[in-house]
DNA sequence: TAGATTGTTAATCGATTAACAATC
DNA sequence: TAGATTGTTAATCGATTAACAATC
């Protein structure tokens, strides 16, 4: 029963311990921790506990263990496959994002209609056409897939990923999506969240970001 | 006291509308719009009622007033300016993406460091170096940009933007900025979000997407 | 009127935070 | 031991939902 939220979290502290390990850092204490991903020491314990992973008093949490605690709760057993439907300018950033940056989690296959696009490699990637995703899909095994097409098309997109076996989306298109149960949508819209930050540019909330401890 | 999550939905709830009005339609009840936002209808109500808009018990809200009406709620009264720091290739692919859509809310100014960009037009936006930065913000006035330099240099670019009048920002870099308070930054982690999803196509969660009534 | 809808309050739900005993 | 930290429960907080009177 482990929320949406608290996976978010454990992968944001995976990346803070994997900055300190860099700089040889072996242990760390929740408020350290919270501190750079900025939540509560408190939520930090919450959220460590829920993945079976205990610290001691004395040294609070060890890193390289701690990072592989959470690699075992979040990756899957062999690197996951993913794919990206729409190499437009927006497709062609993310590809570019992610080549190479987690090696777990790289996207396998990318998928356009424009035929120039069709059979190129971009960013280490294959570009196939539309068509052939329910037969690509299937034989890498996919199961995650990115959505940066136009609006127009996301649903259709989206109907054949989830007919070919994909469960997971990343949805960048601005548009709902339509999937049936226990297939996940997370959805990224731009256009929303800059108009939230002009509104509140010009308003003066309180900042999202909670202070830093001195 | 209007909340982060109001004023997202009410931008959603502007696209929907925008699309009805679009097709002709005039008037629509809190369920329709509920369902294209994927909301429950109390809340589309609710939300309404706190930007002061009342339906009628007969038409529901007249689409082309409600549309008005959150406009003059959300939006800056004469067209705010957006500047956006780093030019690589998510940055030409998000001033692509913004171009032109919203003329209320377009990125009037670019900056990058590196010496072959500097100077010239992308996607309709002249591109300055960083160290215009102090000077081009307050001259155009700009509130509000977005952040997509690597990890490595965001915070020094975010300090240069709140110090030379920004209020609001939209970062893309994978680390948390310092920023002081009345200064929202909303976070886009595409790694994160890209972990979640291949999280729970892997462990079956239920879709984020509540189902749609028929 | 009857029926569907809105505005608004009360109840619910879930997540976060605070508090504190246990531990080293 | 004393002091700082962890694990865990209880209290708090905020947002969402449910319920219902008012309206047309």
């Amino acid at each position: 029963m482990t929320s949406d939220k608290t996976i978010g979290r454990l992968s944001l502290y995976r990346r803070m311990l994997n900055g300190l390990m860099a700089e040889g850092v072996a242990n760390t204490f929740s408020h350290q921790l919270a501190n750079l991903a900025g939540v509560t020491p408190a939520q930090v314990r919450r959220d460590l506990m829920a993945i079976g992973y205990s610290g001691t008093t004395k040294r609070g949490y060890e890193v390289p263990e701690l990072v592989d605690s959470i690699g075992q709760f979040l990756d899957v057993p062999q690197g996951q496959g993913v794919a990206l439907v729409g190499v437009g300018n927006l497709g062609r950033a993310i590809l570019s994002y992610f080549a190479g940056r987690r090696p777990n989690l790289s996207i396998t296959a990318a998928f356009d209609n424009d035929p120039y696009k069709i059979n190129r490699v971009l960013h280490g990637c294959h570009c196939y056409g539309l068509e052939d995703i329910p037969r690509v899909v299937k034989e890498l095994d996919i199961r995650v897939a990115v959505i940066t097409v136009p609006a127009a098309g996301a649903r259709q997109v989206a109907d054949m990923l989830v007919a070919a076996g994909v469960r997971g989306i990343l949805n960048f298109a601005p548009i709902r999506l339509r999937v049936p149960p226990h297939t996940y949508v997370e959805d990224i819209d731009m256009t929303m969240s800059l108009e939230k930050v002009a509104f509140f540019a010009r308003k003066g909330s309180a900042s999202l970001h909670k202070d830093f401890q001195a």
